[in-house]
DNA sequence: ATATAATATGAGAACGTCAACAATTGAAAC
DNA sequence: GTTTCAATTGTTGACGTTCTCATATTATAT
């Protein structure tokens, strides 16, 4: 007597309702889905008939708690509007797609506390991610209580005790940008520097700015230096707070493109032209400056390659379960526009 | 005789390790844990004792299989490097983490194929996502098939038919820069207008700008509008398409931000001032264009309420079960820069 | 004191998938 | 015609949570 099959139209179809149709057991299902070897051709068909008369769609929650896996990365950053942050949810999104893999973004605003940031992590943890790729700075307690935690974390900002790092050669890249202002005559140099304390990325910058002066045999002059911030509004104040106290400057390094245009705004409400009074270039090479006016120079950021080459090594330590710690610095390279010119004599004389 | 507690302390502790050591069911250890009303006070300290004791941690993937809510929303946007998406997946998410949602981010990109799309479709669906939200176009046949699917889905770009859509008042948004302009004497008003065939998006904006012509009295003429795109590259050809074609205007309404950007560059590269020589306004509001040089005038989109709105909707749908279509726009808010000037007669004269 | 209801807990099964193991078939080797 | 091994399929149970139903236990009302 042939079996009854019922099947509920009303809920999907999962394997079992696959399995009845295609008169096998779900296991045989399970395997032609997962292409196991041992499946015979005509079962094989028999099945993938079954599956789309059913319009049967594989359940991953269901997948990801058996097998432990949850084919989910976690990714904190700092708010999205941070254009930066946005180009690495992109390509940490797509390189993540290509191994099937989805990304949770958790957003950091920032000064947000530490309890709160622990709360973000748990609200990831909770979620099963098999791997955490940690984009922007967080509180030493919490890359403490991620040691204790057992998945992959690698991070992209400031270097956490005990797990990879990957991010672009800073130093170098500020190097040779402050070294093509020196080449260009300029002594001069001012530095928008980002947020003080200084993170990591701040002080690499810093480092190389100071390298290139160093090797070039410029003195080093703190007043040059301006800690305010990340932002259009820190360039921008950062500028005038040079200009009121009248501190002389043929050529600004900004620590990053936003900086960079703030500071071509006030200086183009003063009056001063670039790049014919005052050279400038930014640090991250988005879009943003190359539309500027003028078309600012900057140091290019491989935001694309470290995003993918995370995701990468995150899911090798995913599945091989080793986690050998690797620092990994993808280069920068120096993006000249026409923002910056040769100094000129009656600048430096004035 | 006591019972021997084994709990293995490789793996995270569950329910069940939390009963035993607690002492109770795993059914008490849930009640406790989703604040159900009947439960002793000291048997609910006892379960919380023993919960921090193992460091428990609820595994949301259990708990959606189980409940089959999977607590995600899907997000299908264009490319992060686009601010205005990024914006959106900002809002969306921060809105969805106060639900305690989480939102799996799929880019579509330009161009893809409706193949493509819909493996991208598959992707969140075999997530199980509890609802979606298309922010960027996608092809018909996409649509059409979303329709078979049992999950609430909200548009924000091209309406989608069967579902809700929320978005900005473009309509009236164009309509008040382009009046702008003409209060500024302007009646020469080209207009950058995105792509054709004209997402609706480009549609209502161009609406929104004809209107203003007409209510004013000014006739439309079609070599005012450029069609290129949406990119600063766009804005950048559209303005030397127009001024190679020798068409003559006073004013620019740029479809987006973007392309006001890319416009104000060819500008300046063929010596016409802003906003002496030509008016531009853009659509977007986001930071890019408040750092330009001048800084330009803009229609804000309020992105952060569509976003939240999205999530808010979508959530509530997920919950009643109803899926009453409404149609709500948001209102966009002219910000004037120093990017628009009254018209110089000795322009319109010439 | 006893009925009645509210409070408090537990037992068992199910969500959909997948791993380990067991069982069967077939075919080649002796 | 067994033996042997590879190929093919099935059975059972578990992942961690939560739902339904049943079983105490206590409080309140008669």
């Amino acid at each position: 007597m042939k079996k009854n099959i019922i099947i509920d139209s009303d809920n999907p179809a999962s394997q079992v309702d696959v399995a009845k149709l295609a008169g096998v057991s779900d296991m045989t299902v399970h395997r032609v889905l997962s292409n196991h070897p041992y499946v015979r051709e005509s079962t094989r068909r028999k099945v993938l008939e079954a599956c789309s008369a059913l319009n049967y769609r594989p359940n991953l929650l269901a997948s990801s708690l058996r097998t432990k896996k949850s084919y989910a990365l976690g990714l904190i950053v700092a708010p999205l509007k941070v254009t930066y942050f946005a180009r690495l949810v992109d390509s940490v999104e797509v390189a993540a797609s290509d191994f099937s893999y989805h990304t949770i973004v958790v957003q950091l605003q920032k000064g947000s506390s530490a309890k709160k940031q622990k709360e973000e992590l748990e609200f990831l943890l909770q979620r099963q991610i098999d791997g955490l790729i940690v984009a922007t700075v967080v509180d030493p307690e919490v890359s403490e209580y991620l040691l204790s935690e057992s998945i992959p974390v690698i991070s992209t900002e400031d270097p956490i005790k005990g797990f990879s790092w990957i991010g672009s050669a800073d130093l170098q890249g500020a190097y040779e940008a402050v070294s093509h202002l020196i080449r260009l005559g300029h002594k001069k140099i001012a530095h928008l520097a980002g947020n003080y304390p200084l993170s990591y990325t701040s002080k690499q910058r810093l480092e190389g700015y100071k390298h290139a002066l160093t090797d070039a045999g410029i003195d080093f002059s703190q007043e040059l230096i301006v800690h305010e911030g990340w932002t259009q509004e820190d360039g921008y104040s950062g500028v005038l707070k040079l200009l009121d106290n009248g501190i002389k400057f043929s050529a600004i390094f900004a620590a990053n493109d936003y900086v960079a245009v703030g500071a071509m705004l006030a200086l183009y409400e003063k009056g001063i032209k670039i790049p014919d009074d005052v050279s400038i270039i930014g640090f991250a090479g988005d879009s943003l400056g190359q539309w500027s006016i003028p078309p600012l120079s900057t140091v290019y950021q491989p935001i694309e390659e470290v995003g993918r080459e995370a995701v990468e090594l995150i899911l090798k330590q995913c599945n091989s379960g080793r986690k050998k710690q690797v620092k990994i610095s993808y280069p920068t390279k120096l993006i000249l526009r026409s923002s910056c010119a040769n100094l000129r004599f009656h600048i430096e004389n004035a």
